[in-house]
DNA sequence: CGATTAATGCACTTCCATTGCATCCAAAGT
DNA sequence: ACTTTGGATGCAATGGAAGTGCATTAATCG
């Protein structure tokens, strides 16, 4: 067993060769990714396997959607220490309005907020629309 | 001219019966809406009427389209001095995860977030995640 | 009152997500 | 090695919601 195989084990996700060839994939993208995206890249395969491969990921911690407010979900590798339910993963993410793509800035953390008496905080999403270094070049 | 046709008049929004109806309705609502929520209330209107009613109200900056995360767009009334692809809609949005109903918390601005080199903002949007003061009474 | 422009309603298309079911594969027991 | 069993995969079909084209109606302006 190589090292993603082991991973995906230790995350109660069986290493199918499939899941081992997305896993690979989106660990090498610097920005999430569609289930589009994915399905014109593993073309061979059909797009109902990606979407419950991206699902399975997403329920035990591998992965996190992100909404960045087009519409379409689109999927990262999470930080360490993610579970389905409990991800950690409370750094913002940021939507290029020009390239269209979206990265998670895991070094910025999202700043504290206060909320009014009574609300409970379960998860924040914070989604920052702009330019992003490549595209801000004019 | 009542109130809400002056109102809408000064967005360069013509003040037709629908237009009338349907602003009245948001404003007394306290939480946002989806464009099913207004099909379901006007069940009298079509969904095209609808659709387009609640694009010019955002495109003339009547309203603000929350994404809340959960795939399906929200509509709320503007915070006063919004114009199209201006928004000063920058306070933080509130999903309840029990209820599902999002609402503006526009006393709560978004913190100031730092972004790395070559970043440029546009526009910010922060949805929390958790349970409204009517769901939080376990 | 006629002409022009915008608003509305209906039908249709499109885009994805999602599900049902049959098939395949791989692990676990015999 | 064979069988059994459950999960993974692929195909087809469904479903939900956004969006578009066009004909019709309503409203404004001269």
């Amino acid at each position: 067993m190589n090292e993603i195989e082991i991973f995906l084990a230790s995350k109660n996700v069986r290493p199918t060769a499939m899941r081992i060839l997305v896993f690979r994939w989106l660990a090498k993208r610097k920005t999430a990714v569609t289930l589009t995206d994915m399905e014109v890249f593993f073309e061979k395969s059909d797009r109902t396997t990606l979407y419950r491969t991206i699902k399975t990921f997403e329920e035990n911690g591998i992965v996190h959607r992100i909404n960045d407010g087009g519409g379409i979900p689109k999927y990262a590798i999470c930080a360490e220490g993610c579970r389905y339910g409990e991800h950690h993963d409370l750094h913002l993410h940021f939507h290029c309005t020009r390239c269209d793509e979206t990265s998670c800035l895991t070094d910025h953390q999202i700043p504290q907020v206060n909320l009014p008496k009574g609300y409970l905080v379960e998860d924040m999403n914070l989604v920052v629309n702009g330019l992003c270094d490549s595209c801000n070049v004019d």
